[in-house]
DNA sequence: GGTTAAAATGTAAACGTTTACATTATTATT
DNA sequence: AATAATAATGTAAACGTTTACATTTTAACC
């Protein structure tokens, strides 16, 4: 492997020149950096990132944590990233905090003990604050959080208008004549499904319809119970749209509607939330809100770089999610 | 930040005392070694990486290449990476080569900048040799690959033993009683597929079924030309089984059969490979081939971590992969 | 052509560890 | 108690860059 050392000896120039040419910061003649490329070429050259990182303090690397790598969603986020990161010449490295806080931390101590120029993480469901900030701060290490985000003010963050998304799906059953809608929610103690609640009674009370408690109802995701739980609602007052906190729930909901003979979407009108891939793979096809999940890895890791070279950036950035109609809500 | 050489000041003793305490290579008496634990704890030491790595040669990183990490295969297989490397204490770096040959080799050449320790590589589609395995050798980075494996002899692999897979998942179908089997094919170009149709062929042979070339078709993924072929053949010669290349496709089938009102699994019985997520979220529940794709990120690890560690390691390990019967092709 | 300003290059220290080699302290052996 | 062997610690250079500061070269001006 050849260093700077030997383009120096090469081209009869000293390190400091050299060093230049590669961090085209300062100015050099012409004809001397024409020469060091030369140099470099012939000599190919890899600069060695690591001594870079040690004398400057800048690793150009952002660490990423997410909890779990394999889910649709993280890891399309991630896709995101890496590509703006790439744009930038940024390299990522990747943790998984798997839902712990203990993991989070251990991740958080890894990156800070790699030099890790900043940190881009949506956090495990364990953590509501997030105790570490005061470390990443006080190691200058800028955060940006996304999708899920702790409650400190004054924080970068990424989100999606998951109020907004929900409102839109069930605007859209109601555009589509559904007048007594269903909806299937999340867990309520996760903020994004909190939101998803919002905004569908915003919908109903927008459009005048009756808004009840005994319209949203969680399930337990078990073929048996849940096809219960749903006849019944179903026979007592008769349903005919459903906004459901998520798709893989919704595929769930749908096999069951299905079972007990239920015509999707002539009788009871579908939507999910997700736009994950397989939604359009069911019989029929789910509708679904988007979540822009490549476009929020994007953002994040667009806040993250303004950041990194002194551009201010907005605090809060809110994507709007997109509404996907197919065929589980068509009249 | 507290360094080495803050312990080192507050002990009293030399930095290379304390470098020993942490690389617990050497032998430090149990009061010293107790004295500078104690005082890393006060002063709330974080070793520096990035200076040991210099020093060292070993960044303690791993890097990690795949043609797409939103693709729940690899995102499975990074799972398992990560898991191995954080019980090693090696992190990872992950970068995507989108099918690329060209931005396979940007990436491996980052990751040498980097200063990784070796590389964990699923070759993309583009790529037939690896031409980047000398410049890795001279860089003396071990490299292992996964899955897709390129031609070359002698390289560290661990991959899928898909002959076997199409076997067992051809097999079963004929002890479900199907004696006239399809085999939709995947691209021909690539290897997994080729090794897929060949233990189709071999499973029918074994079991005297006659094979002909006839019994292999690719289909478009297009939902109205792949209707018609389908349905041409099946009117043609009845057709009671269907071995499918992957379950993507399987389901694309699947909604096909529905349409055409034919009965899944009574008339005809579908396995697919791969099992993803969504092969149990659909009507009947799909049958199918488990990839090992979690094992086979642990074993690549593992087998990277070993040459790292110096120990041999056998050169090519070849998983089973797993029969998972589902709905579609009971009896 | 001499003076000054600006541009280009050079010098050498620094980043925070690891490690070969040297030294000192301890224990064992006779 | 002297010597040898071993264990524990110390010294200082090295890893490959970047960068503050110093110096030299070039250009600009009157």
């Amino acid at each position: 492997m050849s260093g700077i050392k030997d383009i120096a000896k090469k081209t009869g120039l000293s390190l400091a020149t050299i060093s230049r040419v590669f961090n085209n910061s300062d100015i050099v003649s012409d004809t001397t950096r024409e020469k060091v490329l030369k140099a470099a070429k012939e000599l190919d050259y890899q600069p060695n990132l690591t001594a870079a990182a040690l004398r400057s303090g800048k690793s150009k690397i952002i660490g990423v944590i997410v909890p779990e790598i394999n889910n649709p969603f993280f890891s399309s986020i991630i896709n995101g990233i890496e590509q703006i990161a790439e744009q930038h010449d940024y390299r990522i490295i990747i943790a998984q905090s798997h839902e712990s806080k203990f993991k989070e931390q251990v991740a958080i101590q890894s990156l800070i003990k790699l030099n890790v120029d900043g940190i881009l993480i949506s956090i495990s469901q364990e953590t509501k604050g997030f105790p570490f900030l005061n470390k990443l701060e006080s190691n200058k290490i800028p955060v940006v959080f996304f999708d899920r985000t702790p409650s400190e003010k004054n924080i970068k963050q990424v989100v999606l208008d998951d109020y907004g998304g929900a409102f839109i799906a069930t605007e859209h059953l109601i555009q589509q004549g559904c007048r007594s809608i269903l909806h299937i929610a999340g867990n309520q103690e996760i903020s994004i499904y909190r939101e998803r609640k919002k905004g569908f009674k915003s919908a109903l009370l927008k459009y005048s319809l009756s808004y009840s408690e005994q319209g949203v109802i969680e399930l337990e995701m078990n073929p048996t119970d849940d096809s219960k739980t749903l006849s019944n609602i179903i026979n007592k007052n008769p349903v005919d749209g459903m906004f459901i906190h998520g798709d893989e729930c919704c595929i769930h909901v749908l096999t069951i509607l299905k079972k007990l003979k239920v015509d999707v979407p002539k009788e009871i009108k579908l939507i999910g939330f997700g736009n994950l891939k397989f939604s359009t793979l069911t019989q029929p096809t789910i509708s679904t809100i988007d979540q822009c999940d490549n476009e929020m890895g994007k953002s994040a890791a667009h806040a993250l770089i303004n950041t990194l070279q002194g551009n201010d950036i907005t605090l809060k950035k809110v994507l709007s999610p997109k509404l996907i109609i197919r065929e589980s809500s068509a009249i």
